[in-house]
DNA sequence: ATATTTACTTAGCAATGCTAACGATCTAGG
DNA sequence: CCTAGATCGTTAGCATTGCTAAGTAAATAT
């Protein structure tokens, strides 16, 4: 196998029909920034997107793998982790996780089935759910925290400092971007 | 598995669900210290790797949700982008994707139907299968090219210099890990 | 010459997202 | 009070995309 050069990426022909990769430093909105000033390197925004792309959408396949192994697949988990805090409406979590409304109610019902759950009226509205998690879902979730982050955690672990703060920042980066 | 801490957990953080455990301890031997200066603040393995996760996978979906506007999946873009530079087996691309084999065989049988790539033999070994693009198929991995970084590259302009250097950094980082 | 391995395909399953349509409930207007 | 519309959750059905198991054809080893 030898080569992992990325998929796609800066292909020969880049006829870059995207936004011009020159715009240097629009430093638009957003900037939080609060990091020192690093490297130096111009990086074109249709190749950065592509290979950002490519590195996300291959982790999160490896992720998602890994994940697999477990009881809890990652809807649940995210779930179990939002109500951790206190119960929420199915709605709430699905605004939260971005999906659509009965994509949570499967996930909601596969977890109540599952005893993780329970379902709560509000008595203030009752066409809304809330959403309570159990002491076995308080369980489930805590052992399935360090499984569901193994893959990922071992990996960063084997990182120097200076990555595993690039990580944090695009992480944080990622974040907003995508909310 | 080097860390296990699922600590008490129930953080009251607000929007980060999945709160690490609060072990930033370990820190391992890890610094290798290349050259500059390192960043500021120390990230604990679990909480970062924990962060990660949900910012990876919801980007994914992010993605995801945006290219299927397209005429091309993800997956067949990513294979066309490939053999762009040269025909590869099926084999070849499969392993570069991480997916299994009968997986990519869909995949080139939708483009192949699709007449954007051409199956052909190698004469050395009849077993394999080389997929060649076809011109078709370069037009529309271009076509495809603008539109499947759209999203992505809108939210990057926006970024500041230093995001996007912390971006890249960050894609190579995953890159590696997740070869 | 047969047995094993390798490369790809076929068939069928599972997870996870979506939209459309529906019942129940809340909120306004008359 | 009572009907009209909006909102919340659910049910039903579909699409995408990954997987494993098992089969076929070709190369390789015994």
């Amino acid at each position: 196998m030898t080569q992992t050069s990325p998929s796609s990426a800066t292909s020969p022909s880049s006829t870059t029909p995207d936004p011009g990769p020159g715009a240097p430093a629009p430093a638009k909105a957003v900037a939080r920034t609060p990091n020192k000033a690093p490297a130096g390197k111009p990086v074109g925004v249709a190749p950065l997107a592509a290979e950002l792309r490519v590195a996300i959408m291959r982790t999160s396949r490896r992720l998602r793998a890994e994940a697999a192994t477990g009881v809890i697949s990652p809807g649940q988990y995210s779930v179990l982790a939002a109500i951790l805090r206190g119960p929420q409406t199915v709605g709430q979590l699905a605004a939260r996780e971005q999906i659509q409304a009965p994509s949570m109610t499967r996930i909601v019902n596969d977890l109540s089935a599952a005893g993780l759950v329970s379902r709560g009226e509000n008595p203030l509205d009752k066409r809304q759910v809330l959403v309570h998690i159990t002491e076995s879902g308080a369980a489930a979730l805590l052992r399935a925290r360090s499984k569901r982050t193994a893959w990922l955690a071992k990996r960063v672990a084997d990182l120097t400092f200076e990555q595993r703060d690039t990580l944090h920042q695009a992480a944080l980066i990622l974040q907003e971007m995508s909310s």
